[in-house]
DNA sequence: TAATTTGTTTAGTAAATACTAAACGTACTA
DNA sequence: TAGTACGTTTAGTATTTACTAAACAAATTA
């Protein structure tokens, strides 16, 4: 016989598998999911039961969650403890960690390549003619490639609303 | 003086960072590199001599960009080395990735929500009437939620052509 | 068959990361 | 002011990962 706590465990255990495939560390998904899996918010040391984890990998994966959207702080007055809730809107989450991955360090990426590309314009280098052009088209190649992703993400995170239905409207652009 | 080789060295460094920003080995991102400012395909050696990684290394490493897409064997007749060079169609290399991902790993994500899902559904555990109606609501939105990017992604992996028509005339739509 | 040239695999290592346990800080309460 | 109830930070540990060095395999040439 299955009983709730092993259902719910399970989906947890899922959720945390997930998260580590996309690169989070697995106590991030387990905390997600705990909190998605109840209705009403839940405190740290509620999380620390639900989870198995510590007070300290509650505390500081709490922070990252909250960074990304996908859950929030709740206050209950007259009541010390900090309390937490799942966004159960993703695509608001999905825009929140686009605007926070797209500043610091994407633009790395696009500043790396036009700062060698701006070395080869100006002539640095001995290189003859004809590997200079090949070298620049190059660069410039993958500079606009780089753009193009940044201009995806950008429009994805400056829309006012992102939803099933500008999903669906793309997935009818893609066809 | 810059020489030409530190050019290409520091553009080399800057993929390898790109490389490990989005979670894959530098290696991977350095030889890449190399590739990418070569003209002419490259062999092992020459890209052992070209990164300062060892045979070892450039041998898995080329292996896994071979699979993304990102750059293809070349064979020259009576040489028994395997030469490598750079695909320039980044599109072409996003789609070979997304069809990747895609089987392998994503899916599972997708049916661990099921299992928790139909679990619920077939009346497993003893929650009250509406406590059951919350969790299949949720694990349905988050159900949802998958299928869509499941949805996007494979409708980029089918496309015959990804190019940068299709992001400009994606981006339109977003706005 | 022996020797050489190539790529792959393996064993070991170094570095990064995520976690635990416990100390710490802070603010409310008696 | 002492005590208590929290959340955060830190120090240490375990695990994972990517790499090196070297053994190995395979295939050509002498």
């Amino acid at each position: 016989m299955t009983t709730n706590a092993q259902i719910k465990q399970d989906f947890i255990q899922g959720m945390s598998g997930i998260s580590q495939f996309w690169g989070f560390p697995k106590a991030l998904g387990a905390i997600f999911g705990a909190l998605y899996l109840s209705s009403a918010p839940l405190s740290l040391d509620e999380l620390v039961e639900g989870t198995g984890l510590t007070k300290g990998a509650i505390s500081t994966n709490v922070r990252a969650l909250t960074r990304m959207g996908l859950i929030h702080p709740v206050t209950k007055l007259a009541d010390r403890k900090d309390y937490y809730e799942a966004e159960t809107d993703f695509y608001k989450s999905v825009q929140v960690m686009l605007q926070g991955r797209q500043n610091s360090e994407f633009d790395r990426a696009i500043h790396s390549v036009r700062e060698t590309l701006e070395q080869l314009e100006a002539g640095a280098g001995s290189f003859d003619k004809k590997e200079r052009a090949f070298l620049i088209e190059r660069l410039q190649a993958l500079q606009e490639f780089f753009n193009a992703i940044d201009s995806v993400t950008r429009a994805i995170s400056k829309l006012d609303r992102l939803g099933i239905h500008t999903v669906q409207s793309v997935i009818k652009i893609l066809k």
